[in-house]
DNA sequence: TAGATTGTTAATCGATTAACAATC
DNA sequence: TAGATTGTTAATCGATTAACAATC
């Protein structure tokens, strides 16, 4: 689909890219975007703009700058967020209780499909307009509905057991909210939000 | 304090090979891990462990390993997390609500402060034991208390604005997981949480 | 001792930045 | 045209990996 695989640091700024253009187009209606003015916003250097740019298959016009609306269509397309995806949500505690509350998916094509936890008492509240189901149903609804994405906001100690049935089910890309790497086979996708890292990094500032 | 600057990729990667020791130490009390254990968790190559532990004065037994409990030790102190500071909570939508009863902060060496609003319907209510406060009072509780970090969670609208009106009142690190980034002056340590980069990387993956 | 693991220097790799020509 | 901005090659920089000596 895409020309060249995209290495996992352009990965990173695009989705800033796409935030910065979204807003600017919001905002002031400009049609065209400089590769400085996207550089200044996200920290990186104007050649890195377009490069990145370029390897996504979109061309400027020197003296005027990038289209907005063709780069935020491109990285849209890029990224796959105008191909909606949806998602379930496994452990409906506090953070996987905000996730399926979350508005801002949207934005990213995401549409959250089902919740499931095997707290009893979790099992029926309706949340955001979703029922919450037992996990034991989970294997059936991914096979009824092909859904590929599961969000994991289970205890640490219950992550590993999770993430190896849900690859079981035909999961192939895994959200990882638990604070625990997971072993999974090599065909499907882990993303682990370690919010330790973002603690490390300002603790640090602090402690400095 | 520090005995060298730490970069900002080593910085990411001390607080998984804290996790991991962590995790080690409770579930098999084992007192010594190698680098390539460290490594092969993290998905690092092992002469990079050995470095990073150098780096923060760690050191190793040939043959045996490194003194997990030691590991543990440095890296608590090196990124502060045996410092306890404090946080205000500035926004408590569904997000900010969640992280305030977020039990995992702890292990990290943050305690929340309190909770602050701006909408009357929130204003007065408690979560986690914490009232929720009226935003005008942040300044004075932030002059009174000394708290220094700052969890914005308001809507991305509102976001440059609160974040202008926390620094005047002297908060000097903030954890910003509005939808937008902040512009604040150079002493100021701000990390975005931005989670379009991880719908990015897994929408990439279910879409190529 | 023998062998496993650390510690450190050198080599490689990839990402970022600089320079400058091409272009509207 | 003149000038601003893109597009692309070359140079730099830093991070990662390989190699191997040091060590208990």
């Amino acid at each position: 689909m895409a020309k060249k695989q995209l290495t996992q640091s352009a990965l990173e700024r695009l989705p800033r890219y796409y935030q910065y253009v979204r807003d600017l187009r919001e905002k002031s209606g400009s049609e065209s975007v400089s590769s400085a003015a996207l550089a200044s916003f996200v920290g990186v250097d104007d050649t890195q703009v377009r490069k990145d740019l370029a390897l996504i298959g979109v061309k400027g016009c020197p003296r005027v700058g990038y289209k907005s609306a063709l780069v935020q269509k491109t990285i849209c397309r890029v990224l796959g967020f105008d191909q909606p995806y949806r998602a379930i949500i496994v452990g409906i505690g506090q953070l996987g209780g905000a996730l399926a509350n979350y508005g801002a998916f949207a934005l990213y094509g995401l549409q959250i499909a089902a919740l499931f936890d095997n707290d009893p008492r979790q099992i029926g509240r309706t949340i955001s307009g979703y029922a919450v189901r037992s996990s034991a149903e989970i294997a059936g609804f991914v096979a009824k509905t092909g859904v590929r994405l599961a969000i994991v906001t289970v205890p640490r100690r219950a992550a590993q057991e999770v993430a190896a049935m849900l690859v079981e089910c035909g999961i192939d890309a895994i959200w990882n909210f638990s604070h625990t790497r997971l072993e999974v086979p090599a065909h499907v996708a882990v993303r682990n939000e370690n919010l330790g890292v973002g603690l490390a990094e300002l603790s640090y500032h602090l402690h400095r």
